[in-house]
DNA sequence: ACCTGCACTTGACAGTCGTCAAGAATTTAC
DNA sequence: GTAAATTCTTGACGACTGTCAAGTGCAGGT
């Protein structure tokens, strides 16, 4: 939890905290459209006000500083994006439906928030360049590395065939072939996602030894 | 060639034509340096200035705003990275060879300009939001994803085997490896490099099918 | 010796940024 | 219904940004 959430919670009442925080959120949500439309860069905490129904001095009164708004949007980003995937895993019966249905999914969300997943790579790699961030982005890089392993050994377990690669590797795999995807994709190739559909379940079949 | 580097070759000589485009290079390097530091939001032309031994009236002397001199840079940066793995695949005299000097160049690479590669990634996220950077990101990442492929297929044609993957795939498979090794070399992680090494050997002996 | 044109510096401009204090507006408590 | 505590707005601050006009110093040519 942050300072600023402490004191309110020894300040004021039970109630008062959960309105707070939903309004954290809620500016939070705001702030996520426009930092994913401008990237960080060049998103400044008027413009991201202007977005919102507030004025822009709010944001003082909710988060100390720009520093601990953007931690709690990218927080906030990875709450949502991680449990999209899990969904996969959990009602595929056969291997080959796990296969397409990984594909698919990630086509799927490609598609439909690339913009934030632009966002979240801007924010990976600025953690490379001001240590603030990269707390939580190793948070979030790891549990979507634990998300791909779950579609990766549930896969291995339903073909009953031993993988042949280590969790962080295939996630570095899985993560390239997206990232060149979102590229393509936000350059105006519409194949992007059909591309990705068949190259994702394609690389998942051969992460497990051939049966020959 | 930019315009104002044709306004030049109009109006000077030879010989002040290629003063000027020494000059450009040499603060353009002066820049790299800061931009690597720094990453693209917070690298402000004075700062550029003030690592450079002139000041910072000078770079629109020689540049028509900030968009021309750091898409300078990024080309001039370009040039550098592709040259050096090519050396890698002319050596080699057998696969093995090929397969572990690889994976040394990579790690190489990832301990000697980690900054450098750190603003590349930045760079290339940038584009996804300004289509001004996104012309030479893309021919950048084509001139990697041929050098990559150089690799591949002189892995093949060395263990006379077919090749499974296409280009963009395999691009995207080491790229992701070597941005996440860059991300854990970055965070003091000491191992990264040399686990790139292997993990980057063993992929591409992966590529080819199985003798078996 | 003087002049012309190039290379570079200086200082200022209009704008934006994060931050915060002061106060208005609204809600809550009694 | 009034007082107190909250939520939110407004306006300002100093710092920083990209850009550019004006001017300095200096070279080579005549």
């Amino acid at each position: 939890m942050t300072e600023v959430a402490d004191n309110k919670q020894d300040r004021f009442t039970r109630r008062q905290v959960d309105k707070f925080a939903q309004r954290r959120t809620e500016l939070a949500q705001a702030a996520l459209i426009t930092l994913s439309e401008l990237g960080y860069a060049r998103t400044s905490l008027r413009e991201i006000a202007q977005n919102s129904e507030f004025s822009h001095g709010v944001l003082h009164y909710y988060f100390r500083d720009k520093v601990e708004l953007i931690t709690h949007c990218v927080r906030q980003y990875k709450a949502e994006c991680v449990k999209r995937y899990d969904e996969v895993v959990d009602t595929a019966r056969t291997a080959e439906e796990l296969a397409t249905g990984f594909g698919a999914a990630m086509a799927a969300t490609l598609r439909a928030d690339a913009r934030l997943h632009r966002l979240w790579y801007d924010m990976r790699n600025q953690s490379l360049f001001e240590p603030v961030f990269r707390e939580d982005v190793v948070e979030i890089d790891q549990s979507l590395e634990r998300m791909i392993w779950r579609i990766v050994v549930g896969y291995g377990t339903l073909r009953e065939q031993p993988l042949v690669v280590a969790a962080p590797i295939a996630y570095a795999m899985f993560d390239g072939l997206f990232q060149q995807a979102l590229f393509k994709f936000v350059s105006g190739d519409e194949q992007a996602a059909v591309e990705l559909a068949t190259t994702t379940a394609d690389m998942l079949r051969r992460l497990v030894t051939p049966t020959s």
